[in-house]
DNA sequence: TTGCTATATGCCGATCATCGATATATAACG
DNA sequence: CGTTATATATCGATGATCGGCATATAGCAA
């Protein structure tokens, strides 16, 4: 299994609560990341072809609006399970590393201990 | 700023709670990530190098450990700023995730909540 | 003594997700 | 009439990571 990076994760988290259309998952990402990430429109569509052909997410309908044409996507069965599964193992190292940020440093236990 | 991705996160966190030498960082991750992410000794290296030539990490002396060289390696004060600010995000888009995952699907408030 | 595993560092070509730019189209605002 | 917001989409460039290879010592087993 290869690496989840950031701006995948984003859009995955984006689709966790409900079907959004594109440019609804560049303004989700935006907000979910504090502004700190701007997903870019080739990331999104590249990203959106990419999770639909690993079967984590699938088309939810079209719709238009105001002249404009909506795509809707939703997380699959199996894409809740990866996003599930990313969540908890990014939740238990990023609590790991501000326990170990907040105890003085050099006081590092000899014997592994057990943190996930 | 650009991403921070997994293995490069999980060697500073490797680095949260002082020196370690590159092989006790591969091990680590290895335990941090559960086993999930087995760290590849091209990767570790690159990855050295290019935290060290950023001011995140540096150089924390040698030694000779039955006749084998150990290089260790330690979070500069600005490497541990920057891994605490990840964290904190990290940690609140996973907590969000998990949040979004519990609840019943397609009751998206309309309007925009605040939870990072 | 030969080979395998663990420890330990390091280089190099290939891959591919992301970046950044560009294109197209409608609606609203000044 | 130009700019901003909404909305989707393509394409070349970049660079972190992957996977393999090289080197060396120590310990254990066949």
């Amino acid at each position: 299994m290869s690496e989840v990076r950031e701006p995948t994760f984003l859009v995955l988290v984006a689709l966790a609560d409900g079907r959004r259309h594109g440019y609804g998952i560049i303004q989700d990402v935006e907000r979910l990341s504090s502004g700190k990430t701007t997903l870019r429109a080739g990331t999104l569509y590249a990203t959106l072809d990419r999770l639909a052909s690993e079967g984590l997410i699938e088309g939810a309908g079209e719709e238009v609006v105001e002249g404009r044409l909506r795509r809707y996507y939703q997380l699959t069965v199996q894409g809740s399970a990866v996003l599930e599964s990313e969540s908890k193992q990014r939740l238990a190292v990023s609590k790991e590393a501000l326990r170990r940020l907040s105890r003085p440093r050099g006081s590092r236990p000899r014997i592994a201990g057990g943190f996930a």
